[in-house]
DNA sequence: CTAAAAACAATTAAAATCAATCATAAAAAT
DNA sequence: ATTTTTATGATTGATTTTAATTGTTTTTAG
């Protein structure tokens, strides 16, 4: 039997339970203990699952598997109607700028094709390539966790442009700071394109809002957030305090 | 049996399973051991597998996703040999220019770790963030086919950057008129990154020599072409008409 | 607390697989 | 027709994987 045919199967054993003794999978691999001992030190060391005496257990952060498609599953459908939502504001014609982001990606299928899109995400620029969509991205630093571009030659190339709607995304959205976002780069950009815009969207789903670290905050309150439903007390406590208009789709 | 046939028959045995032993494609293919693993390495060298002891494995990153083309190989092993030895060229510290084109992102897998890039192509940029190189993108409009950053954007961007060395691809070298490139917007970029640039080399394989179609020409013959074998009579003819050094890897 | 049992890490030798080379046969080019 | 190139299969020694064995550590039971 094959290395990763092995893997799998051990992989797969975790999936239904929690842990797994080391002699179960002797028997499900028909491979000696030795083996399946070097399986799991190999595993362990890839972080896809704890040694334990007696066998292997999940690891807590990634017992996502099963869940974490799941969670992020359902958590997208609720970025995909918010974006749609968004996407939905841009008339035919426009000009815009599309923040980098997960939740501002998804915008991307709803967009109408006869418009002009200036981005800062690495990954948004190829998709709108394949909508076929005139695009156009800043220069500058491309930051390695996100594939974002920032710092002095994103503001270089971006102060060029201007824009009729602008869509930010972001880390947090606190209801006495305003917009957060942990990097000062990256809020930099994010705050010279907004005030190349005519119209500032921020769309954020709710998990945004019990969002609580953060360190630099986009401080303009001129913009509209875009998110679903949201409780009323929220809302209001957002509203008074900031002044940031709260749009739900 | 021929080879397209085999390959197939290798893919199609891993749209089941999710690896298969070499022993189990010998049979199946009536084929040597050592065939098929020359089939497996070409296959791998074209990102649709992923070889491991005793057979091959899915490569589960992309499940046969993107451009199922396969290259052709013949080509690709001439292209990647002209660009790691391009890429021996570059030393630890070096700030560098990449070019957009598919010739020079073969480099990028042997390009040292301590250095910094500034390219113009998008999936360069993608690629480069894989290896944790430290990456600027110039800004500019995105070109759909080959998904390179140009216009005034990218002139603008590009000339705040000073580079120790800078790699370009062409689509052609004509004997008499030099480096040729049939976008005059692509042209300028190139143009420019190459005065922006200590040293100046131009990579291209063989069959570039052969392209007649043109119509901008990177006319700046201070940049060193790095090739495979070309017969002397050729070399020759390039050298005494253009200026141009030749360079074999 | 102590002793037996289970699980462990480390070492070893055998088996399987590998890369590299060479020779041959088929195909392509001249 | 002849040379050159290409694809294939066989052979070599080197490398990797594997399973069995060793003695040590950890767990469990009395």
């Amino acid at each position: 039997m094959l290395e990763p045919e092995r893997h799998q199967i051990i992989l797969d054993a975790l999936k239904t339970k929690s842990s797994v003794k080391l002699q179960e999978l002797v028997e499900l691999t028909n491979s000696s203990e030795s083996t399946i001992r070097r399986d799991l030190i190999q595993l362990e060391q890839g972080k896809l699952l704890k040694r334990v005496h007696g066998g292997a257990a999940r690891l807590q952060g990634k017992l996502q598997e099963p869940s974490m498609t799941e969670k992020s599953s359902k958590n997208l459908q609720s970025k995909r109607r918010i974006a749609q939502y968004a996407a939905g504001l841009v008339s035919e014609g426009d000009c815009i700028y599309l923040d980098a982001g997960s939740t501002i990606v998804e915008m991307i299928p709803f967009l109408p094709d006869n418009i002009v899109v200036v981005t800062n995400g690495l990954s948004h620029a190829s998709e709108l390539l394949e909508k076929n969509i005139k695009t156009f991205l800043i220069g500058g630093f491309a930051k390695p966790t996100t594939k974002a571009l920032i710092g002095r030659g994103a503001l270089d190339s971006l102060e060029h442009y201007r824009f009729d709607k602008c869509f930010m995304g972001v880390n947090g959205i606190h209801s006495q700071f305003g917009y957060t976002t942990p990097d000062p780069e990256e809020a930099m950009v994010k705050q010279l394109a907004i005030s190349l815009s005519s119209e500032a969207y921020v769309v954020a789903d709710e998990s945004k809002f019990s969002e609580v670290a953060f360190s630099k905050i986009t401080d303009l309150h001129q913009a509209t957030i875009i998110t679903n439903e949201l409780d009323p007390d929220t809302k209001e406590q957002y509203h008074s305090k900031t002044n940031i208009k709260v749009v739900t789709s």
